[in-house]
DNA sequence: TCAATTGCGTTATGCTATAACGTGTGCGAT
DNA sequence: ATCGCACACGTTATAGCATAACGCAATTGA
């Protein structure tokens, strides 16, 4: 799927995102668009559907917040699984990509005659710079 | 870690998820133990916490709820990751193992220096029955 | 021009989770 | 024994996350 032209909110959001540099919840986005008109959390929530539904965004179901794809380009995610590691003392996440765990994942999944439709993978520690 | 006799809460919250037939919320608990005498949130949360450590009752961060464990003998939560298939039409939830995933994973993180603490792996679909 | 679709703004509401306070009970150390 | 501590518990209030429902405006395409 190409992304199609942002609308005036979502590019706001999605700025937002991209500047960040730890996920942001929809109530922090909020805030730091009230400057620019933004009035009520539905504002925020509109913007973030599209921007999930053209994969430029995730969300970060273990943190409820939402991050700006690492891998706009690569489009990595309509065939595979994402994974984030996130970093509880400074928020920084790295998002990735693994094959073989995809892979494995979904072995396991079909053996079950499970139909997969959507997937969380969701690592929270230290990165190597807040690690003690 | 050998699991403590429970409290009377904590064997009220873990009963009501041991019958369930799906995952609950927190809320849908209290609902069910009104009957019990509960009338706070809190009560439910302090229950779910503790089952929680004791590695009993997981939770399910995609969809805000809990699931009593379905491998409450093996103690293989203490080392490996856990997954869940769970079925977004009936409820069901599979809860699985797999340490290649693990060790494929862990491997990564350690290449980062990241230092995982928690995990959440959760794939959201239908399962054989609600398949169409 | 008309109908359908989509985005937008607003108000209100619902769901999820924790803070802060106080009570009571059991239990080991003094 | 009683003091101190840890822990479970009960209650009220509040914080944080997400959506329902309404109406309007702009766009598109027949
Ligand atoms: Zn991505
Ligand atoms: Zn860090
Ligand atoms: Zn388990
Ligand atoms: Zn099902």
């Amino acid at each position: 799927m190409t992304t199609p032209i942002l609308t005036k909110n979502q590019t706001l959001v999605f700025d937002v995102l991209t500047k960040a540099e730890a996920p942001l919840s929809a109530y922090t986005i909020l805030d730091k668009l009230r400057d620019h008109g933004f009035r009520a959390p539905l504002q925020v929530y509109r913007a973030l559907d599209k921007l999930l539904e053209y994969g430029v965004v995730h969300r970060l179901e273990s943190i409820n917040s939402f991050v700006a794809c690492a891998h706009p380009d690569e489009n990595c995610h309509s065939h595979g699984l994402v994974a984030f590691a996130i970093c509880e003392s400074c928020g920084q996440v790295i998002e990735f990509h693994d094959h073989e765990v995809d892979h494995r994942l979904m072995d396991w999944l079909k053996s079950q005659k499970f139909k997969a439709e959507k997937s969380t993978i969701e690592i929270r520690g230290h990165c190597a710079s807040c690690a003690a």
